[in-house]
DNA sequence: ACATAATTTGAGCGGTCGGTCAAACATCAG
DNA sequence: CTGATGTTTGACCGACCGCTCAAATTATGT
């Protein structure tokens, strides 16, 4: 990677957390990585090629620390804890306020869209696999579909952070009930064989009452 | 309310709905309405007031909607369906996109978080008074943190808006796991008052371990 | 009918936008 | 040194931006 073409991905997504989308602009993104405009074009393309190269390469990086950080853990607890920890990380970087412009340029560009998908993807992946690894051989593995529960957190850690940027006490008051859930969990896992068995009997009648 | 005044904020409202805060500018939003571009700086001061001028409204319009609805809600389960129902009208009415934008907006424009906060505030307003009228008497409430569930309500349906604009599957599986957890507080609400008691305690003792 | 005020219009201002281009510069193989 | 190749530069283009304004139009009170 030349150093102008990778001044210009930091030089983009920096504009991207300071000033959001609204200063993302060729003249901008230049500024702020110290190159001439017209080398955007000239290694990009465009603007929205740039856009698009960053935010690709930015989620990369992140989904690979993320990789790293859950290697570590072992347990539900230690889980909540790192996932904790990652929360506050992003919002530190400034990574809250890109993931919003990015889901919220998903919602009309086709090109942001997909990388946003797959950004999203690789998160859950990552929440699944450390999950999967967390709960095998664990009392509570039986009782939950991993699949979905990593795609549950996964959607309630977007929101949290969406949250955090706008309304804060909600966004800690959301994160502490859901932390009880967690803690639900563990007791769940407690629980011996039969209790278990009945819970999960009682919840799937109850879930298949609905339309 | 005058019908040019009307106008101007509807058509503010379908172009972002359509296309983004990229597509938001004076001729754009005037084209959309049907009136001169001159206007929105008669009536509205400037581009960036009248959006905002737009989004109070509409939210505040949203909010009434969700409070008839939640009017004739008597159970966790009719919430639940109601909720549902509700999130899939936002999403045809396009205001996913809507909230999306305002979201993102709201991380680099104070007046745009304001607007933001305050919607967020009023649905979740709206969701615990639901809870609280559902829930008072019930035995699940002298489980539950109504504020703080009210608040991990919010936040999760935030997310699950965001993340179906952009993985649509992915949201329908979180959606199934956070209903299971509706199917689980239901069945809490069935346990006696002993096993109630008791899983409260378990879950205190293990909250209270954490850092 | 008339004066006054409120509203609407189209033209246009200065400025920024994404993108282009020819020329200058650097690099390096032959 | 020469020529070929890749990189960088600043000037520039047409389009669009937010916004202003004088003039035209419409509504209102007397």
């Amino acid at each position: 990677m030349s150093d102008t073409k990778q001044r210009l991905l930091d030089g983009a997504m920096d504009t991207l957390r300071k000033h959001g989308i609204a200063g993302v602009s060729a003249r901008n993104i230049a500024g702020m990585a110290g190159v001439n405009q017209a080398l955007i074009f000239y290694h990009f393309g465009s603007v929205d090629d740039l856009l698009v190269a960053a935010c690709t390469a930015a989620t990369g990086d992140r989904v690979a620390a993320y990789r790293e950080r859950f290697a570590t853990v072992g347990s539900l607890r230690e889980l909540l804890d790192v996932g904790r920890a990652l929360h506050e990380e992003e919002r530190d970087l400034g990574n809250v306020a890109v993931l919003a412009q990015m889901l919220a340029g998903a919602q009309h560009d086709e090109k942001l869209a997909r990388v946003t998908a797959e950004a999203l993807g690789m998160w859950t992946a990552e929440i699944e696999s450390v999950l999967h690894r967390v709960l095998t051989g664990s009392p509570f593995a039986e009782m939950a579909d991993i699949p979905g529960l990593a795609s549950a957190i996964s959607v309630s850690f977007v929101g949290l952070e969406l949250y955090e940027g706008v309304d804060r006490p909600g966004a800690q008051r959301a994160m502490a009930a859901l932390e009880q859930l967690g803690a639900l969990m563990e007791v769940v896992e407690e629980l011996g064989p039969v209790a278990r068995r009945a819970l999960r009997s009682k919840i799937n009648k109850v879930a298949a009452r609905r339309p």
